[in-house]
DNA sequence: AATAATAGCAACCGCAACCCA
DNA sequence: GTGGGTTGCGGTTGCTATTAT
């Protein structure tokens, strides 16, 4: 029994994409688009996959991507991020212009694990480690989360919302029971005092 | 110079969510 | 309502490059 296999493995490649499968990519999606990846590779000519195309485009091919090294910004907006959402990591990346949730998550289990442990923070709770944590960077985080907690509190009871098509996607965050919102990526506000703050709008808590 | 250890990252795998007949 | 097919996500693996011995 068991699963059925995503598709014929017996004549797909695997492993490194060559330059040339790359190419054939690229090709196939300027012309006809993302989507349909499961048929994708054999109306391309590749004996791949439809996930290995799909994640081969969305995390090196796809030309929006900014690659290079993270900003110290980046950083401190993905442990915000993290503390606040968990390992969402395509959550954490729509946050992220130009940044793939695989990429964010190989940088968080490389880097910030480390930074995070180096300033006595635990990477998984973001609580300090032997009480000898980075007090003020701990007190923001927490600070957030307490407002988000409180602030859920006062919604639970009053939860009938409209359905506005301008209203911007939103999900419960499991962990944390709270409600958070997506909205377009961030523009960078050039007279705030703060690189990133909160902003409560309509019940909906934005990175700022 | 050779080898071992470590770091970094691309890619794979399995599962869950979603969609649709 | 349900079952099968498809897509997306997160965890993990394995290869390559770099650094240390």
């Amino acid at each position: 029994m068991g699963r059925s296999p995503c598709c014929e493995k017996a004549h797909t490649n695997k492993g490194a994409w060559t330059k040339e499968e790359d190419e054939r990519l690229v090709a196939y999606i300027k012309v006809h688009g993302e989507g349909c990846w499961r048929s994708l590779p054999k109306a391309a000519g590749l004996l791949r996959c439809g996930k290995s195309c799909r994640l081969r485009w969305i995390n090196y091919l796809r030309p929006d991507l900014k690659r290079g090294n993270f900003t110290e910004e980046e950083d401190e907006l993905i442990i915000k991020l993290h503390s606040l959402l968990g390992n969402k990591w395509s959550l954490i990346a729509g946050r992220l212009q130009g940044r793939t949730d695989n990429e964010i998550k190989n940088y968080w289990n490389t880097h910030i694990r480390r930074k995070l442990l180096s300033r006595g923070i635990d990477p998984t709770t973001h609580r300090p480690l032997h009480g000898q944590a980075d007090a003020s960077f701990v007190k923001e985080v927490e600070k957030v989360v307490s407002f988000m907690r409180r602030e859920d509190e006062n919604n639970s009871s009053s939860n009938s919302r409209s359905n506005s098509e301008e209203e911007p996607k939103r999900w419960r965050c499991p962990d944390l029971n709270l409600e958070l919102c997506i909205s377009p990526p961030l523009q960078k506000q050039e007279d705030s005092e703060e690189e990133y703050g909160l902003c409560f709008t309509n019940g909906l808590l934005e990175f700022r």
